[in-house]
DNA sequence: CTACGTGCAAACGGTTTGCACTAGA
DNA sequence: TCTAGTGCAAACCGTTTGCACGTAG
């Protein structure tokens, strides 16, 4: 599956002046095996022959190639990561807070319609020029309750 | 104004065991002074008599009693802090990718109608109970265009 | 050859904690 | 009086950086 997933990559990192490197590519396969959010210190257990720095170094250079991005935490653990929504598609997170986990949702598409219909509006309302949103839903997962 | 607020936190707080103090009063006064979220850096340079640990702590205990909630970031300035939703009203944030600065908004009752039956529509779906919601739209503010 | 990428170890900075002291009921 | 709260300084830990080496083009 999803060569053109690399293919698509690969093409973000050349138009930013940067290279798919094996480093950067363990890292983004470690990812998507995991099918959701991870964070720094999960991609370093996950991945063979990830160091810390390079992990933090190319974090950056794939989130500038909109690669990736890097969702914040209240938690202790830091920052999380996933793929750019370009690529993995729109979605939102749930966010348990007894297991600290993310897991990806889609909305029903009436919902995100009302969602970009309120960018607008708070665009037109504000002068604040939105670029995009995010939804996070917290409570607790199934197996925490 | 709103000594019926101050009412309202001490009374959460008594509920949790703790004591509406000065350094915890003085701490919810910058808050509400500067009418936006703040980081904690902020809430130290703007109170008098504030010091870093006490903060801290007190963010936790405050927190824990549902008076002040914190707010996730991927900036390196740390957490932010606003009053909980119950005693503020709810609202969302605007997040400027420029000047880094949180701005609340208001949603139209239409938007937020929607998103509550989204998440029950996830809680049946999913298993997942949901508490609550937060929207945020980044994008850059009307100054930093 | 030359610039980009990597790994290690040290530095950095926001947050937490140990401990002695203070204040509120 | 007695427990909760406070301030200082040190510890902690996620993240960043300097530097020497490796690698792709």
């Amino acid at each position: 599956m999803a060569d053109s997933l690399h293919d698509a990559i690969e093409a973000r990192l050349e138009q930013a002046g940067n290279r798919y490197t094996r480093g950067r590519r363990r890292l983004i396969e470690v990812l998507l095996e995991a099918g959701r959010p991870l964070t720094v210190r999960e991609l370093l257990e996950r991945g063979e022959r990830l160091s810390t720095s390079s992990v933090y170094r190319n974090l950056g250079v794939l989130e500038a190639s909109r690669v990736l991005r890097q969702i914040p935490s209240v938690g202790d653990d830091g920052v999380r990561v996933e793929l750019h929504e370009d690529l993995a598609g729109q979605h939102h997170h749930l966010d348990c807070s007894s297991c600290g986990q993310l897991i990806d949702i889609v909305l029903p598409a009436e919902v995100e319609l009302a969602l970009s219909r309120a960018c607008r509006a708070v665009q037109r309302a504000t002068g604040f020029r939105a670029d995009g949103h995010r939804l996070e839903l917290f409570g607790m997962c199934r197996s925490c309750q």
